[in-house]
DNA sequence: ATACGATATTCAAACGTTTGAACAAATATA
DNA sequence: TATATTTGTTCAAACGTTTGAATATCGTAT
């Protein structure tokens, strides 16, 4: 590890100042032609490498964004975040990731924590076990925040959503266009935003539809796989099981089917399976899942962007290109 | 967006020093009780956050490592970084996520700007577009390194590998006891280590069972869906088709699995197929892929074990706890 | 009273970069 | 020739924190 050559070092080896130095790296007019090149020479020669640190604090911008997940290993957020890191480094930034793992106390931590690091902004998706909301509101008055997904309806900052709503009509009017009579739904807590949208999307779709909305058909839960066995299992005990369930995610759509399998009930003939996110595997397990497209890389494209915007309005920059 | 506390701040609202109100913060036991309590009242009221860029600044820890990977949305990738994530902000670390998508230039362009974040260490997978690796060891000079997955025989930095000989071994060890005569391999490049080494395993267990090794059935790609289906297609028009395969990574074998379905062959009955990386998705396909399962969870906090490790030696901490 | 070691705090420089103002030299204008 | 303008560079302070050395204020032992 030798030690790392800086700006002074260039300025020395050439006898100017470290001032014209950094001019010439942020090709300053003023800045000689020959002196530019001298120093680009020098600072190859050197093995020089920007100290981002030294400079973020001068500027007071650390180039830093900072993203917030319940967790990376789910398909859906792995994908956001892959989106936005494309779309945030192509701008010049660098992302810092971290996870609540649906927990509030960590949720609090790792806000902190990135306000720490000077984030320039957060693009975050709420833990599911956050009920109160103060560290947000907190993050939102000193830094540019978006929010996708689980959002807050009473934080005013920017928020990236797949229609909820529309999406709940549609997989409800699919499944009753093919006929389906008693559609069940393996539903997300209410007090998350988007899957409360969503039971409320699949409760006015039957009505329109003239149906009856049963509330031993609601279920609510976590939305893992083991709620998906279970939940369905329970369904098909009821003296009028279900012929149809819209689940609020993929993943217990997937344990539902597990269970259909095993009890050898036949989809789609026998019953109607819908999903919603698009989790990679949907495609590939059998039968395939239907499922609402969540466009998880738009999405995340989408909250770089407006992310992108908001720090562009902020800093009126001024660069001589 | 109000002006930020610092510790000048809190020096003058509380007529001291702000070398005091530091010292105050990291515990110096040359300050008194009284004061340190002060400035935590203080800190509280103001709404102080510390400014980790200044600090690092000084004192030459940027608090940050960066993590480089192919693609976060690969479910392998995805789970390494969050387990790495988990270890390494439990130490006190950010994360910085970057990726190459397995092209070269870019990969280049993300150590750089990685080592420009000044990042205390770099935990990567290389990628599979690299055919020179002068950008690794140039990082390696100056930052502890830490590859996995995708490692590099000319590099000495640590190494978190799952055992690939072992792996492959078992693999057509696997196949042989399922009664399998003609053996194929879906290979990664050999010019990646692990591929490389794969495709050793997978030649060794067939010389030792006394199975012909053909060229015609070793068929190196880039390990995707597509490559698999092109290349499962390839195979079944050979005067001598295999009937098994083993793929390089769970992917190829899922777009190998495609076409069987497809052509109608059975499997296992007909055609074995055993995978590489246990991608989240194998038991969910069907039918199920038999894959060699890669620990990605473990391998993502021994990754970020040693590299804490490697930290911890480098700098002879001090902190009056 | 005097010196002494503790204890608590301040001083001042440093980390590496940026930036407006100041300056000098060269060129253009009158 | 004197003055204004342009061009290229240096000066010096700043960003917010840390840290060893210096200093001040004690109580205590001589």
């Amino acid at each position: 590890m030798r030690k790392k050559t800086t700006i002074v070092d260039i300025a020395n080896y050439l006898s100017i100042t470290p001032s014209a130095v950094s001019k010439a790296f942020s090709n300053h007019p003023r800045i000689s032609d020959k002196t530019k090149k001298a120093v680009l020479d020098a600072a190859e020669k050197l093995g020089y490498q920007p100290n981002s640190l030294a400079s973020a604090l001068r500027k007071g911008r650390s180039g830093l964004i900072g993203v917030l997940v319940p967790g990376i290993h789910f398909s859906f957020f792995a994908t956001i975040i892959k989106s936005i890191e494309e779309t945030l480094s192509e701008s010049g930034y660098s992302v810092i990731i971290s996870q609540s793992r649906d927990d509030f106390e960590l949720e609090v931590k790792q806000l902190e924590s990135l306000m720490k690091a000077q984030v320039e902004g957060i693009i975050a998706s709420i833990a599911s076990g956050s009920k109160s909301f103060e560290h947000y509101k907190k993050v939102a008055q000193k830094t540019p925040l978006v929010l996708f997904d689980r959002t807050l309806k009473s934080l005013d900052v920017n928020k990236i959503v797949v229609d909820d709503y529309m999406g709940s009509i549609k997989a409800v009017n699919h499944l009753i266009s093919k006929g389906y009579q008693r559609i069940a739904h393996i539903a997300g807590y209410d007090h998350v935003e988007p899957f409360r949208i969503r039971i409320n999307g699949y409760k006015d779709a039957l009505q329109k539809n003239n149906m009856q909305v049963r509330d031993e058909y609601i279920l609510q839960c976590k939305l893992t796989i083991d709620d998906g066995i279970s939940i369905m299992k329970k369904l098909l005990t009821l003296p009028t099981p279900p012929d149809a369930i819209f689940a609020a995610s993929d993943l217990p759509a997937y344990g539902a089917i597990k269970v259909l399998n095993e009890k050898k009930i036949k989809i789609p003939t026998d019953f109607g399976v819908v999903g919603f996110s698009n989790e990679a595997f949907t495609s590939m397990v059998s039968p395939t899942i239907t499922t609402i497209e969540q466009y998880s890389e738009n999405m995340g494209t989408l909250a770089a962007k407006s992310l992108l915007d908001h720090l562009h309005r902020i800093y009126t920059q001024k660069e001589y290109i």
